[in-house]
DNA sequence: TAACAATGGTTGCATATGCAACTATTTAGA
DNA sequence: TCTAAATAGTTGCATATGCAACCATTGTTA
């Protein structure tokens, strides 16, 4: 009887899932510079949040994304440069900015969405959806793992 | 019958994995900084490719650790100020440095071993060992996938 | 052998990120 | 009502990252 007996990062799923992200990811941008769309995954991600409910405020954003609100506050700063999407004070709470996507953000979100299309084809590839299915299920049980743990994000 | 489209990244499985690695990663720091060890995820794992094999180049090193090298180039620098490596220049080609763990960074890299342990066995937490096995599977479809587009990393 | 190509590494420029400290504003409580 | 706590967002400091241009060195080839 042998015992498996895991010691390393590598061992385990950890790995995989960190190099399937990276590859994921490095195709997304690729794809994108291809077309000339000039934004990144995230500017991209937050996007997609305000195409689909517009005037979000930067601490949903953040969470809606996954990421710090400092992090966000700079992601919006770009993004208005470059006129994507622009703040604006809330009168109700002069603490709060709502952000929204202008004309020119919608526009470019709308040519990154076959680019997305694309990639869950390549992705997905020769897997049935009942393995898919099984690949988040799983991926939600090791989200619960570390949820129950402590709170994260 | 219901033919479900996809249209979206988050319908497929990328945000799934992203926000796992997202999790998981958040975790690992944690547990660093709880233990006072003052090294990133990333130098971690560099100092886990020297334990196995001391005195590699940076190029392999790069390889190795799926990054960049001028990446890696900016992290060995810092490890190198904190001491946990020692860059020194090759004999037999002069365009080589040879990297090697000092006792210092091997102390610091086996006192991470504990906590690599423990994020493995939180995060298989209540999963089967065949779900993970099929899990890592789907994710070398995946991989593959992309390999066979184009040649990444 | 002299010129050119390939290779290993570094650096400039740009992106994204988190934490902690800070400002402004609003809310709660005494 | 006046003070203290909570909240939204920004900023400083630090990390990590990729690409492209560049330097030094080595290999190739004509």
């Amino acid at each position: 009887m042998k015992t498996k007996v895991k010691v390393d990062f590598e061992d385990s799923i950890a790995p995989w899932l960190g190099k399937t992200v990276k590859m994921v990811d490095y195709y997304l941008q690729e794809e994108l510079l291809k077309r000339g769309l000039e934004l990144s995954k995230e500017q991209m991600i937050v996007l997609k949040k305000l195409h689909e409910k517009d005037g979000r405020n930067q601490n949903e954003l953040a969470f809606l994304t996954l990421r710090d609100k400092s992090s966000l506050t700079r992601l919006l700063t770009k993004m208005e440069k470059k006129a994507y999407i622009v703040r604006r004070q809330s009168q109700y709470d002069r603490r709060v900015n709502n952000v929204y996507i202008t004309p020119m953000g919608r526009e470019t979100y709308l040519k990154t969405r076959p680019v997305i299309q694309e990639i869950i084809a390549t992705m997905e590839n020769n897997i049935s959806s009942e393995e898919i299915d099984q690949m988040i299920k799983t991926l939600k049980k090791i989200q619960y793992n570390f949820t129950s743990q402590e709170a994260h994000l």
